[in-house]
RNA sequence: GGGCGAUUGGCUCAGCGGGAGAGCGCCUCGUUCACACCGAGGAGGUCACUGGUUCGAUCCCAGUAUCGCCCACCA
């Protein structure tokens, strides 16, 4: 029970000396490790792994100061926590990563070969990897570092293969001949959500396909499109079957331009006749609705772009990359005096790759896909029924609106970074699909591919835990407790832990079947003026930047305080300034109270003994836990931390602290002696409530306020002892304080100047035992002999005269009555209006009557007391 | 093209049927013995617009405008 001498500490509270060795004591210590057997109630909350390449950007430092103040708060309320730290091994990312570093030395990942690639993709993340997980202790994540994972891992590895051979048998994956999205850069597929879609200045043009010259009105059709180069695989051209005007040329066919081609005119409901033409080109094999319509009318699929997006097709475009042969084309169809009218730009959405930008390819090509629809109705009910909890609910809709409508999900990837696809092909096309302790028969080949990187994500919540053994950790924190993400990928990675969490524990309750019982969902990070971060921008924050000079506990503070459900965050440095000032008024609260004795008492406080101010901010206090408890309960983290920064600054610090001087400079011991302790208290209560969002700063002030070993263990406090009689009689005081303070800045005293003053009719008001503080207050000096009152104000019941001869400006002073007495005059007037209007009194609750009559009253003494005072000034001597 | 959300003081945001709030910024005063990363006081808003419901609307409903986000295979 040693405690640092208070003198030590400075008056300026110093992060970087604090935060490191704090945190390495954490660690040891050993505190943010779970128990799988414990009794205590569990609480688990999994972190959304970063990618192995990643660094931790603000988004990340949101997520994770969010998450690290549920679970510390778990933590001191005796809660089996677990926070579970890992990293995905991000496919594609890692790999990008890896062949750039070859080809600094002129190699590509061919020249190495797939194991020896494989193989320095992780070396390199033995080297470089994972640069994330030591900025997470910066910090101050209290993640359990034993219980660490990757996807690539040999459980998560068992994990993937058990779920795809569980999924195979059951129908549920397959291989199939698609459309699907390629990047001719990564020379990949990618899934719907690994393509992003803008839209592009494109050019809509129209082409006059058939005869041209005296043949043209019998049998040319004129299609629109914004890639003519594709025409070279086009099988067909579509028309609706109820557009009139192409009625006569369906069923026959038409000249294609550049080829010699006949193509048929076919007639499919999906064309719509009002746009362009009226008639579309048809390329089943590089466009997904060509296909779908190639499909129906049992067309030939035509390739003529390689996996490069290079022209294929024989003839004078062979060797072309498409954005080449798209003008080459046109050029060539221009003379041939095919185009019809001339090009006109248009708007339309194209999808690049999430990766690397690359315009995406509609290509066809052999896929494996997740049929989803069942597991997605699945996702779906469990929202439905309320075993899952979206928070805020408003997310509801989206997640419906993404489940209910989702496409077959790519999972195969042309990548040599990831989990490969547990497949083997027999010498005659035999498939089977081998589970994680099985052979495949002897001379068999795997299939090359590999998962896309979300299909290991979407096993996070119980792969880490050890599925699909029957582990301690599963049984013990299976389903966690809450997952706390970013809205963005509520679909990407949210609804996809929902399918498979729910599939891969089909066989348990209902209830307990989910990957998580709520999901938690916060927005953003955007700069000061709402706008989203973005390097072109230049308005990025790195968290670490911040952390460096305002300290973690101010970084995260000011990202939780801008954290309101659902909604972004916009910060800024002048907020981050504002948090570090925040830590630094905390710790010279706590170093006034050291310096003045104070101390936690042993035993608990008794209302008797204490004072009317101690009674009053323990009333504070148990309201403002009460309140924590309930916004924590709603991921209200905005309301928390304005909560406890008011009851931390203006209450106890600006109220209570000034209060507290009077008994502790008294000389009475008892009375000092009490107020030490309830100080002590307060403090020792508000360190812990404040420590889930700022660990570091609390933890040193805690432990020097108490002698204690750390506030990481300490109990989440849970105090209630309110005192309505201590809080009116409070506020009275500082309503009163308030008011005279104000008279005096208009008088234009200087604040520590010193004036004499008699309180007239304070004996027998509740304000009688105050009078010594509202002195210290106000610095009004006891009526000395020859005291002449040269100045009054009333307020609270009370008159207060003051001597402040030669110090009063009344043309000011007359200023500010007439100003508050205008007001006072307008808010009569309201409430007398709404008094007045008696279907208001018939019709109201009588609580809000009665509220408006006292509004009445109180406005109605203030405009007597006002006019008074003019009264008194006009008539009375000038000083 | 669908869906969702926003519009409150200079900026970022709370509030959401009965007296307009916070932080930062701004103005005035202050070297009062925890803190100038401070203290005291103050200015500043017809709560986007138009209608409706109600005794009463910033709050509920409808429409309008502007902005934002998500989803989407109209060539």
């Amino acid at each position: 029970m040693s405690r640092p001498d208070p003198i030590e500490l400075p008056s300026q509270y110093a992060p970087s000396e604090v935060e490191g060795p704090r945190y390495e004591r954490w660690e040891k210590a050993g505190y943010f490790v779970a128990d799988a057997y414990s009794a205590a109630p569990a609480y688990c909350i999994v972190i959304p792994p970063p990618n192995v390449t990643g660094f931790l950007h603000i988004g990340h430092a949101l997520n994770h100061t969010l998450i690290d103040a549920l679970v510390r708060r778990r933590r001191m309320q005796g809660y089996n926590t677990l926070w579970l730290p890992g990293m995905d091994h991000a496919g594609i990312a890692t790999q990008n990563v890896v062949e750039r570093e070859l080809a600094k030395e002129g190699l590509s990942r061919h020249d190495l070969g797939r194991e020896a690639f494989v193989e320095r993709v992780w070396q390199w993340k033995a080297e470089s990897g994972g640069k994330i997980l030591g900025q997470m202790r910066r910090l101050g994540d209290s993640v359990d570092w034993s219980r660490e994972r990757f996807t690539m891992d040999e459980g998560l590895s068992r994990a993937v293969q058990t779920i795809f051979k569980q999924l195979f048998d059951d129908g549920l994956i397959y291989r199939a001949e698609r459309i699907i999205n390629w990047c001719p850069r990564c020379l990949t597929a990618l899934s719907d959500i690994e393509v992003d879609h803008s839209d592009d200045e494109g050019e809509l043009i129209s082409i006059r396909y058939g005869g041209v010259g005296e043949d043209q009105a019998n049998d040319s059709i004129v299609v629109a499109t914004t890639r003519p180069e594709t025409m070279l695989g086009d099988t067909a051209v579509a028309v609706h079957p109820d557009d009139a005007r192409y009625t006569r040329l369906v069923g026959k066919t038409v000249e294609l331009p550049l080829t010699g081609r006949r193509i048929p005119v076919i007639a499919d409901d999906h064309v719509d006749p009002s746009f362009g033409t009226g008639a579309v080109k048809v390329t089943p094999a590089h466009d997904p609705n060509d296909f779908e319509i190639g499909r129906r009318h049992d067309l030939p699929s035509l390739t003529i772009l390689d996996e490069h997006g290079v022209i294929t097709a024989h003839g004078p475009f062979q060797g072309l990359d498409r954005f080449e042969a798209r003008p080459a084309v046109v050029a060539a169809l221009r003379e041939q005096g095919r185009i019809v009218s001339e090009v006109r730009p248009y708007l339309h959405a194209v999808g690049h790759c999430s990766r690397c930008s690359t315009t995406v390819e509609p290509r066809q090509s052999l896929q494996w896909f997740v049929r989803v629809a069942p597991l997605a109705k699945a996702a779906g009910d469990a929202v439905r029924d309320g075993r899952v909890r979206l928070h805020p609910p408003e997310m509801n809709a989206r997640y419906f609106a993404w489940v209910d409508d989702m496409h077959d999900w790519c999972i195969s990837r042309q990548l040599w970074w990831g989990h490969r696809i547990p497949v083997f092909y027999g010498p005659d096309g035999e498939v089977c699909c081998v589970g994680p302790d099985e052979q495949p028969p002897a001379g068999w080949h795997q299939d090359p591919d590999v998962l896309d990187t979300w299909f290991s994500s979407a096993l996070w919540p119980f792969s880490t835990l050890g599925w699909p053994d029957d582990t301690p950790d599963l049984r013990a924190f299976y389903p966690t407790s809450v997952l706390v993400t970013g809205y963005d990928i509520l679909f990407f990675w949210v609804a996809r832990m929902m399918m498979f969490g729910l599939y891969a524990m089909r066989g348990a309750e209902p209830a307990d079947a989910v990957p998580f019982r709520v999901v938690a969902l916060h927005g953003l990070v955007r700069d000061q003026f709402g706008k989203k971060m973005s390097k072109s921008r230049g308005n990025t924050v790195d968290p670490l930047d911040w952390v460096d000079r305002f300290g973690a506990d101010a970084t995260r503070f000011t990202l939780a305080r801008g954290a309101n459900p659902g909604a972004d965050v916009a910060i800024s440095e002048e907020w981050a300034a504002g948090s570090r000032n925040f830590c630094n008024k905390l710790w010279n609260a706590v170093r006034f109270a050291l310096l003045n004795g104070a101390h936690v008492p042993a035993a608990p406080l008794s209302a008797d003994t204490l004072s009317v101010p101690d009674r009053w901010i323990l009333s504070r206090l148990s309201a403002v836990i009460s309140d924590v408890d309930e916004l924590f309960e709603a991921f209200e983290f905005g309301k928390i931390c304005d909560i406890l920064y008011h009851f931390a600054w203006d209450e106890v610090c600006d109220w209570y602290l000034e209060l507290a001087k009077v008994p502790l400079a008294s000389g009475d011991p008892q009375v000092a002696g009490t107020t030490r302790q309830a100080l002590g208290f307060v403090l020792d209560r508000l360190l812990r409530l404040l420590h889930p969002v700022m660990p570091f700063v609390t933890e040193e002030l805690w432990t020097a306020l108490t002698g204690e070993e750390s506030v990481t263990v300490a109990s989440w406090p849970a105090f209630r002892q309110p005192d309505p009689v201590a809080e009116a009689e409070i506020s009275s005081v500082m309503r009163l304080v308030t008011e005279v303070r104000r008279f005096r800045s208009d008088q234009g005293l200087r604040p520590g100047q010193r004036v004499a003053a008699r309180l007239v009719g304070v004996e027998g008001s509740p304000l009688a035992r105050h009078e010594q503080s509202i002195r210290s207050l106000l610095r009004l000096d006891p009526p000395a002999d020859g005291f002449a009152a040269s100045a009054s104000l009333a307020a609270e019941g009370i008159a207060v005269e003051l001597d402040v001869a030669g110090a009063i400006d009344v043309a000011a002073e007359r200023r500010r009555l007439e100003k508050d007495l205008a007001a006072a005059r307008s808010e009569a007037e309201q409430a007398a209006r709404k008094l007045d209007n008696a279907e208001f009194t018939a019709k109201a609750p009588a609580e809000v009557v009665a509220k408006t009559r006292r509004r009445l009253e109180a406005a109605g003494s203030d405009i007597t007391r006002l006019e008074q005072r003019l009264a008194a000034m006009q008539g009375g001597p000038s000083t």
